[in-house]
DNA sequence: CCGCATCAGTTAACCGGTTCAGTGAACCGC
DNA sequence: GCGGTTCACTGAACCGGTTAACTGATGCGG
């Protein structure tokens, strides 16, 4: 432990060639330099088991390497896949994600990405809670960000993967009316008190025009809670013949809930997801769901928030379709 | 975008107060000055939105504020719950998490190890996949390394949380035989060819003991490739009566499995998992599995590497002991 | 053969903190 | 009243790279 691990700098490396330590930088790098010095500098690199090091280089170079990566809630399976699959996918680029977590709470959603930008990250992707704060346009003129799900208002991020949450809702809410439903509650989780958030206030609408009378829920974001307010839900007087989980997560507690009053699904309740977690296809029944293409999420979002890092032009924004993937939960055809 | 967001630094804060930028250092972290002299550097760091640079501070003083965890698989969901409480306990602490994942390979884990240490961060939290490997020793002498689940081997790391996982398997396997099974089959994650593995040699040697036959069968991370070798298997000649999956990850594809090829569970087949993930107790039927305790898990690992990274003394090694939970999918009584 | 651009590499400043050695003043006991 | 500590703070080196400005040599068109 104590002995010190010195590594090789670069002015060693710059004294076993000769050359400068500017030269060194410059021939790791491959610019502005013959072929041939490169090599020898690469050489005598691996001789002496150099490696730059990243914090030095990041001070002189205001470049870190990383990138935040914002969630909106972790306890959602849904968006771990999503963190999962975003930290392999910018690996795969020579970059690390920085990974945190708001639980929920638009404020500390705030917080979190002001702490990101302290820590000097060279790109945010957030997953936004409450699009409408300000602080995404201050946050935005200092580091690029890169929104996932709704689209930060203003339009101030670099790059945005904006989900058609309308289409979703009127995917899922058309579908249980043509199973005849008339009644379905809405289990939402908990976001910001932001009335005009695409989405729920789509609920309404489309729910009006297809004549469905729905009763919009807030639950919160862990399984354990979830279930509970799901149980009190479906146990209660008045229990609507189909819900719609705003997260499959959600959907995970309504199917504990039903089996814990002896609810069966479809016949007592139809059970309809959103995000298609691939557990939701290995449940019993398993899960109708509304499909994100969560590779496709991931691969746009790293590609934006990179190419805008690199400086390279590129298409700010992608809009994501949803698919239904309908299965036994509804009660419709299994898949 | 271009307007440079040019942040105060340190000799700023020190013209402002009249000190040396020493001075402002110290006084920032409350150390070698007046209780006085802090207040006002305080006041006008307060007053110029100055923020220590954590980029310059970790060059200076050779300590990121950044820990590397190296997960063995992310593709299990349990090792996602605990990515995700690691992650939070050390914001919680004031560091960042950087979130690799070695997908199951021992090779991957390995170069990730190295990259991870060039990165600079202060500890290395790692899953072993392969506790023998040599490099464990060479990265224990330069950066702190906390072990979860298996003990690095020749006690090399600065940390352990052990799992026993031979008292895991003695559970498990008791419960089968005690319901009267015969035949186990054994699914395994994908691991390391290290024949020692204490918890692999153990299911034999249990085995032999507790008069049960069982055959163990290797299978792949995945949900998706987890349920083609699992319908393999339990669909081809000679199925067994019961089968007890290493992971509870590996379990939902078992259940998918028997949902494809109309076996009840328990009643065909009796399935046992490990690490009760929180889905666990939702399916149906609720799976019987071996607990783990990830939030104790959680709490040990991150306060062992926090502590020797902070140069605190602490008790070196926590055992965890795990809990069967007997739930409906093993027939045992019902949770 | 001249003027100008390009190439390969050097020098030195710089990124923004931390820390070690040193300094003057106040304080202490005797 | 004097040597020895302690306290609060300063100056300068340092962490290990990158980069702007500059230099000398070479290449090229005319």
């Amino acid at each position: 432990m104590s002995e010190k691990p010195k590594r090789a700098t670069i002015r060693e490396v710059a004294q076993a060639t000769g050359l400068s330590p500017a030269a060194v930088s410059y021939a790791l790098r491959g610019i502005q330099t013959s072929e041939e010095t490169q090599e020898r500098v690469r050489a005598a690199a691996e001789e002496l088991g150099y490696e730059a090091h990243p914090i030095a280089r990041a001070l002189a170079s205001g470049r870190t390497g990383q990138v935040g990566l914002l969630c909106g809630s972790l306890e959602d399976y849904w968006q771990q896949s999503l963190a999962v699959g975003i930290g392999r996918a910018l690996l795969a680029r020579d970059r690390y994600a920085l990974i945190v977590d708001a639980g929920g709470d638009p404020e500390r959603e705030l917080a979190l990405a002001r702490r990101l930008r302290d820590q000097r990250v060279d790109g945010l992707i957030v997953q936004p809670l409450d699009p409408s704060a300000a602080l995404w346009a201050e946050l935005a003129g200092t580091v690029p960000v890169v929104s996932i799900g709704d689209a930060l208002h203003g339009g101030q991020a670099q790059g945005e993967v904006v989900f058609d949450n309308r289409r979703g809702v009127t995917l899922a809410l058309e579908h249980l009316r043509d199973l005849g439903h008339q009644r379905v509650t809405v289990f939402t989780p908990t976001r910001a008190s932001t009335p005009d958030r695409p989405a729920d206030v789509h609920v309404n609408a489309e729910a009006e025009r297809l004549g469905l009378r729905v009763d919009v829920v807030v639950v919160p974001q862990s399984l354990a809670e979830a279930t509970e307010v799901a149980t009190r839900v479906l146990g209660g007087p008045g229990r609507p013949s189909a819900v719609f989980c705003f997260a499959d997560s959600i959907a995970y507690g309504v199917y504990a809930a039903t089996r814990e009053l002896g609810l069966a699904v479809p016949g007592d309740v139809a059970v309809c997801g959103y995000d298609n977690h691939p557990m939701s296809a290995l449940l019993t029944p398993p899960l109708t769901t509304v499909d994100w293409d969560i590779d496709g999420i991931v691969h746009s979002a790293v590609r934006l928030v990179v190419d805008v890092i690199d400086g390279k032009p590129r298409k700010r924004r992608v809009v994501r379709e949803p698919a239904l993937r309908v299965r036994a939960s509804t009660g419709g055809a299994p898949e």
